[in-house]
RNA sequence: CGGGGCGUAGCGCAGCCCGGUUAGCGCGCCUGCUUCGGGAGCAGGAGGUCGAGAGUUCAAAUCUCUCCGCCCCGACCA
């Protein structure tokens, strides 16, 4: 994720990784991240032969598959099909998108977006003498005067705008039978992402932005934990930076947005005005938009590196960068993303090496214990290694639909980058040297991985420690006194849970009944929802509702706490221990050509297989089944064997799946 | 960038083939009343440059051309 692919050739054999520093398994016992290796690394044996490379990439072949996945099940264009003859066809039988047996929807409930905003308090105050409540706009208003949103509720307001129930109402496609309809459906129906007017970017809606947040919060602590510290760096980039590395050059030309002036001129033409770039404005030296900033960072690292004593340096950027994909895919690959991109400097081979493991470390750890999302963390081919990189580490997870996807990436750069821009130190002995480098990164992709890791045919699915609302209270009336109650319960017990577990939301709109709420907080993945009306209040207590396996509990006021603190654990811990499951369930150790083609023909998953360390081999697997090597696991199966594909000696499995 | 599909109200769609009053329907939205422990009911109402631009025509959502966007497939990739 973090960077193009090397397009050329790969080096020798590399160094192998510290295997303390990988956990490649279900990796319930987890590697510390607290300290900084010291000490070198010593050279390691290699993983494998990573053999040269032939020249350029072959890609994503993998898509065919799931191609022919979808149109076994049904592909959206069927279903469209469908739809439209179902109008014509069928007498006054509307098609309905997916099972709902509602058909005609009759039983949708009204949601008013301006329920839960803050009114202001100058018109919204209570007119003596009215008592309605319920209904219509003003009358609303009183409700909101008699309940004032507290200090307390408004700073722990949801980050989940209520919206109107206009917007991603659409019913979810099921996952059985259209994974990728289903995927834009959850992200549509959990308000998490909207397509952009610019072709192949999207807006990151507040629902999303805010587990971006909350990714960026964790992430940059343990940074900064480790050592790390932010800077920011120029979106444009000098056309001539790119090309001084010649791998990095070659990977991402093909994608780079240039901007090429700087001026704007308006002209008329046929009575019509438009605007175009002012050929007078066209810039000497282009820039590019950078589609990752090693250049230009290791540009100021040349004027900031002298003596070994400036070592290391630890920087780490938030930014947006900018890639042309062809095709593009919500949060999964858009033009643009967001990601952290960290640029090391070091002043040997060894402590970048350590860098390099020490911050793949910290991605596992991320993925796993946060996102509830297991990975496998290994080192790519040469093919798939990032451009301009001596080696490129990953960590590996498993979709539901058995595919997998690269959730981050930490690179070792050696002095590559060091040498194309002259980066130097003196040693303590007087020496010279160009410095060595690494490099890592974590993006938006990973909230699109989250998504398919978790969620279900109901919507999202979030693991409480990424969620930014960990639980909802919805209170039950039916008139205004029992609304005045049980709300009043309902903001005392938030108040509570929010300095036990975070963020808690209590919805109280009026305008529309429990039954409807329950299914949006549902849709938008909220772990925890507590339900609280008149019979609970007079047994003081509440219902507590699990987002992932709907398990309700009564729960007394005074174990409510302790009660959703420990629940949140269970579900955390579920959904890490579902997503394993799934995993072990769809890997398979594979030894023959034939159960190769025949995984990959039908159930698809993970194939742990023997492979001789060639590339041209691998491609030709990829060319064949469009199934790549995710990776060579740091912690794996090192008995020789024979490759799958050629059946030359091999000195251990390596990881094989389609994948994103 | 090649192949296919689709752009009509916030969402989902009909109308287009065969050009002709004020462009319809369901949901949502607004107002009122009744409701409220799993997606409420009735009544009234608002909302449209028919993706954009040219062209043909007395007349274009409808026919022609160009462009833009989205989805699927291929190529490419985080």
């Amino acid at each position: 994720m973090f960077g193009r692919r090397r397009p050329g050739a790969g080096g020798a054999s590399r160094p192998a990784a510290d295997a303390r520093y990988g956990r490649a398994g279900a990796g319930r016992a987890r590697a510390p991240v607290l300290s900084r290796p010291h000490g070198r690394q010593s050279g390691l044996p290699g993983v494998v032969g990573l053999r040269p490379a032939g020249g350029g990439a072959l890609r994503g072949l993998c898509r065919g598959a799931a191609a022919d996945a979808q149109r076994r099940a049904g592909g959206h264009v069927r279903r469209r099909r469908a739809r439209r003859r179902g109008h014509r066809g069928r007498t006054g039988q509307r098609t309905v998108r997916t099972g709902d047996a509602g058909g005609s929807g009759a039983g949708r409930a009204p949601v008013d977006a301006d329920a839960l905003r803050p009114h202001p308090p100058g018109g919204s105050g209570p007119s003596a003498g009215s008592h309605r409540i319920r209904a219509g706009g003003l009358a609303r208003r009183r409700v909101h005067a008699i309940f004032p949103r507290s200090p307390g509720a408004a700073s722990a307001a949801p980050p989940f705008r209520v919206s109107g129930k206009g917007i991603g109402m659409a019913d979810i496609a099921k996952r059985s039978v259209d994974y990728n309809r289903w995927y834009q459906d959850v992200i549509q129906a959990a308000e998490l992402a909207d397509n952009s007017p610019v072709r192949g970017c999207m807006v990151i809606r507040p629902n999303g932005y805010a587990i971006w947040e909350n990714i960026q919060r964790i992430l940059d602590a343990k940074f900064k934990e480790l050592g790390h510290v932010n800077a920011y760096f120029p979106l444009l980039i000098p056309k001539s930076f790119l090309a001084r590395e010649a791998q990095h050059v070659e990977g991402f030309a093909k994608e780079c947005a240039i901007v090429t002036h700087h001026r704007l001129k308006q002209v008329t033409e046929n009575g019509k005005t438009t605007v175009i770039p002012d050929p007078e404005s066209k810039l000497e030296e282009e820039y590019v938009i950078r589609p990752t900033s090693e250049t230009v960072i290791w540009d100021m690292y040349r004027k900031w590196i002298q003596s070994y004593r400036d070592l290391p340096i630890l920087i780490n950027q938030w930014a947006n960068v900018m890639r042309w994909e062809m095709r593009t895919r919500m949060f999964l690959r858009t033009t643009e993303f967001l990601w952290q991109e960290g640029h090391t400097a070091h002043a040997t081979a060894a402590e970048a090496r350590a860098e390099t493991l020490q911050m793949l470390e910290v991605y596992r750890w991320f993925a796993e214990e946060i996102l509830a999302m297991p990975v496998i963390t290994g080192v790519k081919t040469a093919n798939e290694r990032f451009a301009g990189a001596v080696e490129t580490f990953s960590i590996e997870a498993m979709m539901q639909d058995g595919k997998a996807l690269q959730a981050g990436t930490s690179h070792d750069l050696g002095q590559n980058f060091a040498k194309a821009f002259d980066v130097k130190f003196q040693d303590a002995a007087g020496k010279v040297e160009h410095v060595w480098a690494t490099s890592w990164g974590m993006s938006t992709r990973i909230i699109g991985a989250l998504i398919m890791t978790h969620s279900d045919d109901e919507g999202l699915v979030l693991p409480p420690r990424i969620a930014a609302t960990k639980a909802v209270i919805v209170p039950i009336w039916k008139n205004e006194e029992e609304m005045a109650q049980v709300c009043a319960a309902a903001d005392g017990l938030a108040a509570q849970l929010r300095v036990a577990v975070g963020p808690v939301h209590v919805d109280r709109r009026d305008n529309m009944r429990p039954g409807w709420k329950y299914a949006e907080w549902e849709r938008k993945g909220v772990p925890l929802r507590i339900e609280l009306g008149p019979r609970d209040l007079a047994g003081q207590q509440v219902m507590m509702v699990a987002r992932h396996d709907r398990k309700k509990e009564a729960v007394g006021f005074q174990q409510l706490a302790e009660a959703v603190t420990s629940e949140l654990a269970r579900i955390q811990q579920d959904l890490f221990d579902r997503a394993v499951t799934r995993r072990r369930e769809n890997t398979h150790v594979i030894d023959s050509w034939e159960a190769f083609t025949g995984l990959f023909d039908g159930p698809g998953g993970f194939a742990e297989c023997h492979w001789c360390g060639d590339g041209d081999c691998e491609k030709a697997v990829q060319e064949k089944t469009k199934v790549t090597i995710r990776n060579l696991p740091l912690v794996r199966d090192e008995t020789p064997g024979a490759c799958v594909h050629c059946g030359k000696p091999s000195i251990g499995r390596v990881v094989f799946a389609q994948s994103y």
